[in-house]
RNA sequence: GCCUCUGUAGCUUAGCCUGGUAGAGCGUCAGUUUCAUGAGCUGAAAGUCGGGUGUUCAAAUCACCUCAGAGGCACCA
């Protein structure tokens, strides 16, 4: 049996996931499901990385004791896992025994062979970072976060001679589909050739975290040098049967700021340490939200867990997958996502599954037996090219092209009206499309897993294989409607409340009555119902509600023009319905006519900071 | 600073390597259907292919310049 080994990357601990995390791992997931079907052997590997400083750091900071904060975060992850249906093997953990045996392991091995050598580590140290800091990372010659001057600073560091297997590395790298995709694997190779390759230092002196070297207890092993083995440790390495299957890995999924690490650093440790390449480095692109980068300090990173609680976790696996080409950056919004659940899922595959599972209890509640397949109809569906596709780590191709035969049977059953069918040649089409929606379970089971299950099980047929997933191998049909695969996700509509009018002339304390505050547009919306009008969201900054606000901004702003702008907006309006959506506050702006400017802070303040 | 990538209809984007009338999805508008989830189907409008110069009989596609955005530059998983 054909084996398929792949992991991800394994994920410091210093926080909550964000959505990116999790992006990775379905896209994994996705590839592994996809291999299973395929009927291969597949062994697939996610997990966090414990031993990093940064997460010794953000202990600190939480003031919590390292070894709980991790383990408490690392749980978290592993439900993230859970929430999104990933069909990870293992989960490990960079804190495991066997993993810190095979870490000492190779690092003495390499040490042995002269691989690693005492050195001095010189550098800029920055006191408040606890750092060494690069000339580059320097402004005016001071650290730009703690505006002072590094010290310079030598330390004792074990060093790893990655020159030594340069050559190596650039045929490795240079080898036909090690990286994926194509420019970034030039990149990489671009660098290899142009850069002269210094020697890495691997150790770390007195931290109170991290893997004690097995050659000198006064170091421990720097993190990527220790995280990186993880994809063989968790196999046992050397004589565990799973590493004789399953190694070398098919492949590793990584974030594209990580290659350098996976393609020329983990090769070269492997070299040292006489063990097999791994056939393939997938390089996936970053996720923004809405347009701009994940950051905390724009306080737009999504949870994804509690994201799932919002919206079926099926959907979110839709969107990230088919909105994104793999390799590039791609873009998350709750707009992108309903659009694609009401659109695609709900429409096109939820109201197809409908539709037949009607048809067929109606016409044959005994139940269908096999009837003759209508080629036509299958002769629409390209499974060679589909799993082409993933076998080229194309996941959004491969399912715009399931979605092509999905919206073929829709015109199929439009053009052939079924309904006014009888006999023979009503069992016929009948047959056909149940057999085409299993067919669709199989081929989205490793995309829409929960859905496909929700299919097969109103179908009353078993989870299959991509041989199945051919016409004509049911013998009887006996299928039983449950109700909707997918409800649509609309906009929210709020109850009702007073609207009330006011004033004439005030003095300064009522002014002073008004609560205004600067705010962040954090989504625009169309109103369903108005033409001139927007739903707007706003965020007034850390530990407060958001505000929902109806604004006729329409013919003025663009919803681009919209997004993320700092407004002021007066927070302690009586709330009005506008149109039947309720409006709770109103955002200041100058009006002229036809015209209208939105008043903004003039220069840059946190959100939430108030007006006066 | 150096390097890489991206810029195509209102939005998201295919095509660029291997030059030859710009394809698609969403949205919009119109028509049509009732088996089905305010679903389906058919069709239409909509693009100076960021800007400029050049190569060529011919450029979204090649070269050079320019503008805008994103990313990498080694201890950042």
């Amino acid at each position: 049996m054909k084996k398929f080994y792949i992991t991800t990357a394994i994920d410091y601990v210093n926080g909550r996931p964000h959505i990116g995390h999790a992006y990775e791992k379905i896209i994994a997931d996705v590839l592994a499901r996809w291999h299973r079907i395929k009927g291969e052997d597949v062994f697939f590997l996610t997990g966090t990385d414990d031993n990093a400083q940064k997460n010794a750091e953000a202990a600190k900071e939480a003031r919590k004791p390292i070894k709980q904060f991790v383990n408490d975060n690392a749980k978290i992850f592993q439900e993230l896992c859970k929430v999104f249906n990933i069909s990870n093997d293992y989960f490990i953990r960079t804190t495991e025994k066997r993993h810190i045996k095979f870490s000492q392991e190779i690092f003495s091995k390499s040490f042995k062979k002269g691989d690693i050598y005492k050195g001095k580590y010189e550098g800029y140290y920055c006191l408040g970072c606890e750092a060494f800091l690069t000339e580059k990372d320097l402004v005016d010659e001071k650290c730009p976060e703690h505006n002072k001057k590094p010290e310079w600073r030598e330390e004792e560091s074990y060093f790893f001679k990655l020159s030594k297997y340069k050559d190596k590395i650039i045929s490795l790298v240079s080898s036909k589909d090690f990286i994926i995709p194509k420019d970034k694997k030039n990149e990489i190779l671009a660098r290899l050739k142009s850069e002269e390759l210094k020697d890495l230092s691997v150790s770390r002196k007195n931290t109170e975290w991290g893997i004690i070297t097995p050659i000198d207890k006064e170091h421990s092993i720097y993190v990527w040098y220790d995280a990186l083995g993880n994809y063989v440790s968790a196999l046992d390495y050397p004589k565990g049967k799973k590493f004789k299957k399953y190694w070398p890995a098919d492949v590793h999924v990584i974030g594209k700021g990580i290659n350098w690490f996976h393609s020329v650093i983990w090769p070269a440790i492997l070299f040292s340490a006489n063990i097999t390449q791994p056939k393939r480095i997938l390089v996936h692109g970053y996720l923004t939200v809405n347009g701009s980068k994940i950051s905390k300090s724009l306080g737009n990173s999504i949870d994804p867990i509690e994201l799932a609680t919002k919206y079926p976790a099926d959907s979110i696996r839709y969107v990230l997958l088919r909105e994104v080409s793999l390799g590039d950056d791609g873009d998350f919004s709750e707009e992108a996502l309903t659009s694609r659940h009401n659109n695609e899922l709900a429409n096109d595959l939820g109201n197809l599954v409908s539709r037949v599972l009607t048809l067929a209890e109606k016409n044959f509640s005994k139940g269908l037996k096999k009837s003759q397949v209508d080629k036509k109809l299958f002769s629409k569906l390209n499974i060679k090219k589909i799993d082409s596709l993933m076998e080229n780590f194309e996941i959004n191709n491969a399912l715009s092209e399931v979605w092509k035969f999905i919206n073929e049977c829709n015109k199929h059953i439009n053009q052939e009206k079924p309904w006014e069918m009888k006999g023979k040649e009503l069992e016929k089409h009948i047959y056909s499309l149940l057999e085409s929606i299993r067919i669709l379970s199989i081929l989205l089971s490793p995309f829409l897993p929960e859905t496909s299950n929700k299919i097969l099980k109103q179908l009353n047929q078993k989870p299959g294989n991509l041989k199945e997933a051919k016409p004509g191998l049911v013998k009887i049909y006996k299928v039983k409607k449950e109700g909707i695969l997918f409800n649509k996700i609309e906009e929210k509509m709020l109850k009702p409340d007073k609207i009330e009018n006011n004033l004439d002339k005030i003095d300064i304390k009522e002014f002073s009555k008004l609560d205004l505050r600067v705010a962040r547009i954090k989504e625009v919306g169309d109103h369903p119902d108005a033409k001139k009008l927007y739903i707007l969201i706003l965020d007034l900054g850390k530990g407060e509600h958001e505000l929902q606000v109806v604004s006729g901004l329409k013919e003025n702003y663009k919803k681009e023009e919209l997004i993320n702008k700092r407004v002021i907006v007066i927070r302690n309006l009586k709330h009005a319905v506008i149109r039947g959506i309720e409006s709770q506050g109103m955002l200041l702006a100058a009006v002229f006519k036809d015209k209208v400017s939105l008043a903004q802070p003039d220069k840059d303040i946190e959100i939430g900071a108030k007006v006066m």
